[in-house]
RNA sequence: UGCCCGGUGGUGUAAUUGGUAACACACCAGACUCUGGUUCUGGUAUCCAAGGUUCGAGUCCUUGCCGGGCAACCA
């Protein structure tokens, strides 16, 4: 990596981080944490929130923390646990020994809560969450006190004593705080402490029937692992009030919350909920669909880890609300497997070639360059024969204007291997052309000519003899509009593209190309990025495109098509 | 008709904290090239508005406009 990529720019985050160290509010420590719930799979906007806490971590030389916020039973789970662990790691963060749960601190938060009853700050509360809400009030006026809001302490601490102990049912009781039912932030009018929940709980089982709100539980589990700077997404500034009055009141260590916007991305969705919708639907085949913004999704789909880290560290953090655009990403992607992934040649739309002067029977082995940008990739050999193929689309029978490709009567190179020169075409019965004829030049073998004449063009190609057959799987854009969530009047189903997947089962690779593995990332020479699928069989792989290489043909046609 | 937060090129982010707007992506033009890739060079384009403070405001103050969030026993 540059010393210029790593280089961190300036956020307001870390010059509240820079102050504190100034002003030694937390003996300069600096230790963060990524508190996801197992409730889900991560995506891309987790992406940002982990390389924030752990970036930081890593800038300060600090500590950052992995914690599962497991405080409601009914939606989480152990396999969430799992897949969340793993796509972390696969991002190449580490928490070291330091993975915990909130549900470890269950008991500790609940003495918490009897030390808050105990100073008046708590209450049992019988009203049902219908009443409840009524009693809230709305945005624009005030609440009422609930008439269980006075009882006395002794009450209250017995009440919540029977409420853990598991004497009522759901909903039948809540714990609040007792802060004010007028206050102008909604979030302060008595909130929920506990609800009363009988649901097993996938660490601790049976033992409790009474489980923590996120906001009565988060502050505590941030100031019991003495974190510093709890770093949440902009919905929770309303909420940073309460934060701090909980910890307050407690009179316990008290972190700094800091809300930063989370990540848009065009073109696509990073809500779980909508998530969950496109899987069910079946729109996308599952959580780690290459189409899908999820980390696993990402994964398959070929992008890399410290491509991932890259764009993190390129769209920065502020409190606007903004929305990133996909070229970003993907330029992030191009630029890191651009310098580190081998080169193959593969032809996705085969059409054949033969070269009509050339041996019947003979094969050549020639040499061909790994990785043009990291000469330690070495060189590897690539068989030539009479007949091959070539992308059916480097080949025009009328070309236009700024077409360099191959045509009856022009030469062009065939990468590594000789010069040609177009003789001939064979059409079917629709005047559809399936066969083209060469010569070739044996003087420039290795695809050099010795009297120093040049081509317009360099052709991939493959030896029809020696070709692994391979599927190919191409991945666009899973929406056709920016933004699929503000379209008015319209569900963003809607707007799914058709085309965001092509499935190709007729190409041609090189032999070279059989001996990877799953998640290997390749480049296919002047196509794209490429992921071996785990749906790979041994004589067939599948490959899925990551992203195209920049494509300046394709531009120029695009142009060519306005001008008309 | 409440409270909180925000507004810098097309898109994002920055500005030595009050000193004359930069970086990246995208786009355009050119150079180089055995990938129409990579690389290199150049270019277009920006402070929401109005007042105020100041020698000087993207930065501070006031007002307005626009955008986002908040009324789960979700997180």
């Amino acid at each position: 990596m540059d010393t210029e990529d790593k280089e961190q720019s300036r956020d307001f985050i870390r010059d509240i981080i820079d102050d504190d160290l100034k002003t030694g509010k937390y003996e300069g420590r600096v230790h963060t944490r990524f508190p996801p719930e197992p409730n889900g799979y991560l995506h891309i906007g987790h992406g940002k929130a982990i390389c924030l806490n752990f970036g930081i971590a890593e800038q300060y030389g600090g500590l950052c923390n992995l914690r599962f916020d497991d405080t409601n039973p009914t939606r989480e789970g152990e396999e969430y646990v799992q897949s969340i662990i793993e796509d972390i790691k696969w991002l190449g963060f580490d928490w070291e020994d330091r993975l915990y749960f909130a549900s470890d601190y269950f008991d500790q938060m609940y003495e918490y809560a009897v030390q808050l009853v105990k100073d008046g700050k708590a209450y049992v509360d019988d009203l049902n969450a219908e009443e409840i809400s009524e009693h809230r009030g709305t945005l624009t006026s005030p609440g009422k006190n609930s008439p269980y809001r006075d009882r006395p302490v002794e009450e209250n601490l017995n009440l919540l004593e029977k409420m853990k102990a598991g004497e009522f049912g759901d909903g039948e009781k809540v714990l609040r705080a007792r802060i004010d039912m007028a206050h102008p932030n909604m979030n302060m009018r008595d909130p929920v402490m506990y609800r009363i929940l009988h649901a097993a709980h996938h660490r601790t089982g049976d033992k409790w029937c009474i489980y923590p709100m996120y906001d009565w539980a988060h502050g505590l589990e941030d100031s019991i692992e003495k974190i510093t700077h709890s770093i949440c997404s902009l919905e929770f500034e309303n909420h940073r009030p309460l934060y701090d009055w909980f910890l307050d009141e407690l009179g316990v260590y008290h972190p700094q919350q800091i809300e930063f916007a989370r990540l848009n991305l065009s073109y696509t969705i990073m809500s779980k909920r909508k998530l969950i919708r496109l899987v069910e639907e079946g729109d996308v085949s599952g959580w780690d669909d290459p189409r899908m913004p999820t980390i696993s999704g990402i994964r398959r789909r070929g992008y890399s880890p410290e491509s991932i880290r890259s764009f993190c560290r390129r769209i920065g953090v502020a409190k606007f609300n903004s929305t990133i655009s996909l070229e970003l990403l993907e330029h992030c992607v191009r630029q890191d497997l651009n310098k580190t992934s081998l080169r193959f040649m593969g032809v996705l739309r085969p059409l054949k070639v033969v070269i009509d002067n050339y041996p019947e029977g003979q094969v050549e082995e020639l040499d061909a360059v790994n990785n043009p940008e990291d000469p330690d990739a070495g060189t590897r050999k690539v068989p030539f024969s009479k007949v091959l193929y070539i992308e059916r689309e480097d080949f025009m029978e009328d070309p236009p204007k700024k077409f360099y490709r191959l045509s009856p009567g022009r030469e062009v190179r065939l990468r590594y291997a000789y010069f040609v020169t177009c003789t001939d075409v064979v059409k079917d019965e629709n005047g559809e052309v399936i066969e083209v004829h060469c010569t070739y030049d044996p003087a420039t073998r290795g695809g050099d000519s010795p009297d120093g004449r040049k081509v317009k063009s360099t052709l991939h190609w493959v030896s029809a003899e020696r070709a692994l057959d391979a599927e190919v799987r191409l991945y666009d854009k899973l929406f056709t509009v920016e933004d699929p969530l503000g379209q008015k009047d319209a569900d963003f189903r809607d707007f799914l593209n058709p085309d965001s997947l092509e499935i190709l089962k007729s190409c041609k690779a090189e032999p070279a190309a059989g001996n990877l593995k799953p998640f290997d990332r390749i480049q296919f020479e002047r196509i794209g990025y490429f992921c071996v699928d785990p749906d790979s069989a041994e004589e067939k792989p599948v490959f899925n495109r990551a992203v195209g290489l920049r494509d300046t043909w394709a531009r120029i046609q695009k142009q060519q098509k306005k001008k008309k």
